[in-house]
RNA sequence: GCCCCCGUCGUCUAGCGGCCCAGGACAUUGCCCUUUCACGGCAAAGAUCAGGGGUUCGAAUCCCCUCGGGGGUACCA
C-alpha cells in the first residue's frame, strides 16, 4: 500500500512563474516516483488579490509542460471540492474548535490600531507582535461586540516559552522558540481563512503525506505545526524546497523578463527543455548529467538529492537546452511547430502552398535553431516565387559590379542547361564553374547566396538551389544581373 | 530591529574526512570542420572551496565566530 499523495496548491493571483513550476513539478516527479498521488489544490482565500485568468493560466501552464494531476478543482476526486472559497465550512469549523479549546479567540482590533502598534515596536526596537489587547475580553464583551457586528478576526494563541521542532526533509533540524512568533490571524474579518488555518486543515483533510514547498514558507512552519497540534492532527512531512532568485539574486519578478510559464512558450521555448532545465535548478543526478528525459526524471528522483542554496535563473543554459531539444526533435515533430510559427506570421494559405519547401527546409535550418518562433525568419525566402533583393545587397559579397555580372552571366547559363538539379551535382558543376572563374569559393558562393536568398547566412546553398529549382533559382538570378545591366 | 535558511568557477552544479593544489555543464576565448551561419569536435581560461579560528595524522567536507546573500516578520499566499 502506498499512501504518498502531494500537492500543488498555488493561489490565483497571478500567473505561475518558473520557480513556481519548478515547485508543482518536484511534487509531481516525487508522486510519480513513488507511484502516490499528485493533487492541485486552489487557494484562493484571498478575495482581493484574485486576478482574472488565472486559475486557468495555472491549469494551462501545467498542462502545456505534461505536468498531469490526479485530483484537482477541474476533474474533482475523493477529498474534493479543491478550491478553498468552496470549503469555508470546513475552515469555520476548525477555528471553532481552536475557540473551544482556548487556544482561538476574538479579536476586534481595526487595522488603524494594528498598523499604529506596529509603528510603534518598530520605532521603540521592540518585538513586532499583536499586543494580545483582545485575548482576555469577557464572554459579555464578545457577545456585545458580535451583536453590534463590529468587524472581527480569529486568531490564535501562541503558547509561552516553547521550542517547536522541524525535521525538514531537505533542511534538517530547524527549531524555533515560540516567543518570537505572534497570535496570527486564523480567520479574517472577510469570514474566509489565512494561508495558515486553510492550508493546515486542508493537508490534514485530504490526505497530504507530504508538503513540499518553496523556502519561504519555511518562517511560518512552527505556527502550522502549533496548528496541527491544536487540532489533534498528525502532521506531514515537510520538505522546504530552495528558491529561485533573478540574476540580481532577488525573488524572480517581471524586473527579470519573462516570468510567467506560458511566455516561455510563447517566445519559442519547448517544454520538455523548459523542464529539464528547470529540474536542475536544485536537483542533480550526478556529476555530469545535464539532459534527461522524463522517464529517467521519475525513474531517478531522489529528495535526498534536492540542495539547499537558492538557484540563480541563467537564461543562457535555458537556450542552450532548448537548442539542444529542437536538434532532437524528428523532422516530422519539428515540422509541426515550424508550420505553427509560419502560418502565425505568413498566414496559412502560404504556407500550404509552399508546404513541400518548408518540409525539405525544416531539417536543414534545425541545427540553426535556438527557439522555435526562429523559424519563420529562416524561411521566409522560400515562401515566395519573387524575391527582390537589393543591389546594395548583392554588392556585399566581395566581388566587383563587372565581376557580379560576368559570374551571374556564367550561372545563368549553367543553370538554364543543368537537367539534374539535385545538390550534389548543383555543387559539383559549380565548384567547376568557381573554379574557371578563378573566383574564391567564398565570394563567388556568397554573391550567389546573396542573390537568392538576400540573407548572409543561411543553410548550404546547395540544398537551398535544390529547394527553389531551376524556375525560381533562374529568375533569381535573372532579376538580379539586370540590376547590374 | 528580531527570527530562520543559505554560502564550491560569472551561472547551474559534483563533492557527504584521505580518490580534490576540486570534476561536469552553460556562457567566454582559441583551433579544427566549412561556400556563409549554425551544429559538431578539440583545447584554454575561469573557484586561495566567503573569511578567521578550532577538531583531526589528514577538512571543501565536522564544530565555533565573523562577514555576505536570501527569506520571513500582513485580516498576502
Amino acid at each position: 500500500m502506498n499512501d504518498i499523495r502531494v500537492r500543488y496548491a498555488p493561489s490565483p493571483t497571478g500567473q505561475p512563474h518558473i520557480g513556481n513550476i519548478r515547485t508543482a513539478f518536484f511534487n509531481w516527479l516525487y508522486a510519480r516516483h513513488n507511484g502516490g498521488k499528485f493533487v492541485v489544490r486552489i487557494e484562493d482565500t484571498d478575495q482581493e488579490r484574485l486576478v482574472e485568468g488565472a486559475y486557468e493560466g495555472i491549469l494551462e501552464a501545467l498542462s502545456w509542460l505534461n505536468i498531469d494531476w490526479d485530483e484537482g478543482p477541474d476533474k474533482g476526486g475523493p477529498f474534493g471540492p479543491y478550491l478553498q472559497s468552496e470549503r469555508l465550512e470546513v475552515y469555520n469549523s476548525a477555528a471553532n474548535i481552536l475557540i473551544t479549546k482556548g487556544v482561538g479567540y476574538y479579536c476586534f482590533c481595526d487595522r488603524d490600531r494594528l498598523n499604529n502598534l506596529r509603528k510603534q515596536q518598530q520605532e521603540n526596537k521592540s518585538d513586532i507582535k499583536y499586543d494580545r489587547k483582545c485575548l482576555n475580553l469577557s464572554n459579555d464583551e464578545i457577545e456585545q461586540n458580535l451583536s453590534n457586528n463590529i468587524p472581527h478576526v480569529i486568531r490564535y494563541k501562541i503558547p509561552a516559552d516553547n521550542t517547536i521542532q522541524l525535521n525538514d526533509i531537505v533542511r534538517d533540524e530547524v527549531e524555533w522558540n515560540t516567543n518570537l512568533l505572534d497570535d496570527f490571524v486564523l480567520i479574517k474579518s472577510d469570514g474566509f481563512p489565512t494561508y495558515h488555518l486553510a492550508n493546515v486543515v486542508d493537508d490534514h483533510s485530504m490526505n497530504i503525506s507530504h508538503v513540499l514547498r518553496a523556502e519561504e514558507w519555511l518562517p511560518s512552519t512552527p505556527r502550522h505545526l502549533l496548528l496541527y497540534d491544536a487540532l489533534g492532527y498528525e502532521p506531514p512531512q515537510f520538505g522546504h524546497l530552495p528558491m529561485i532568485l533573478g540574476p540580481d539574486r532577488s525573488k524572480l519578478s517581471k524586473r527579470h523578463g519573462a516570468t510567467s510559464i506560458l511566455e516561455y512558450r510563447d517566445l519559442g521555448y519547448l517544454p520538455e527543455a523548459v523542464i529539464n532545465f528547470m529540474v536542475l535548478l536544485g536537483w542533480s543526478i550526478d556529476d555530469h548529467t545535464e539532459i534527461i528525459n522524463r522517464q529517467e526524471m521519475v525513474k531517478l528522483f531522489d529528495l535526498g538529492r534536492v540542495g539547499k542554496p537558492a538557484a540563480v535563473f541563467d537564461i543562457d543554459k535555458l537556450d542552450w537546452m532548448n537548442g539542444n531539444y529542437i536538434r532532437d526533435l524528428s523532422d516530422e515533430d519539428l515540422f509541426e511547430h515550424v508550420k505553427h510559427a509560419c502560418i502565425g506570421e505568413f498566414g496559412e494559405n502560404i504556407v500550404d502552398q509552399y508546404s513541400d519547401r518548408l518540409t525539405k527546409m525544416t531539417p536543414l535550418i534545425s541545427p540553426r535553431m535556438k527557439y522555435v518562433t526562429d523559424a519563420p525568419d529562416m524561411v521566409s525566402y522560400i515562401l515566395t516565387d519573387n524575391l527582390s533583393v537589393e543591389k546594395e545587397f548583392i554588392e556585399t559579397c566581395k566581388l566587383s559590379s563587372s565581376d557580379i555580372t560576368i559570374a551571374l552571366t556564367a550561372t545563368i547559363k549553367y543553370v538554364q542547361e543543368e537537367i539534374d538539379f539535385s545538390k550534389d551535382t548543383l555543387e559539383s558543376e559549380m565548384r567547376i564553374i568557381c573554379g574557371q572563374l578563378e573566383y574564391s569559393p567564398r565570394n563567388y558562393f556568397g554573391l550567389i547566396r546573396n542573390v537568392l536568398t538576400s540573407r548572409s547566412a543561411t543553410p548550404p546553398l546547395f540544398d537551398i538551389m535544390e529547394i527553389l529549382g531551376p524556375r525560381d533559382t533562374l529568375s533569381r538570378l535573372d532579376n538580379a544581373l539586370k540590376l547590374f545591366q
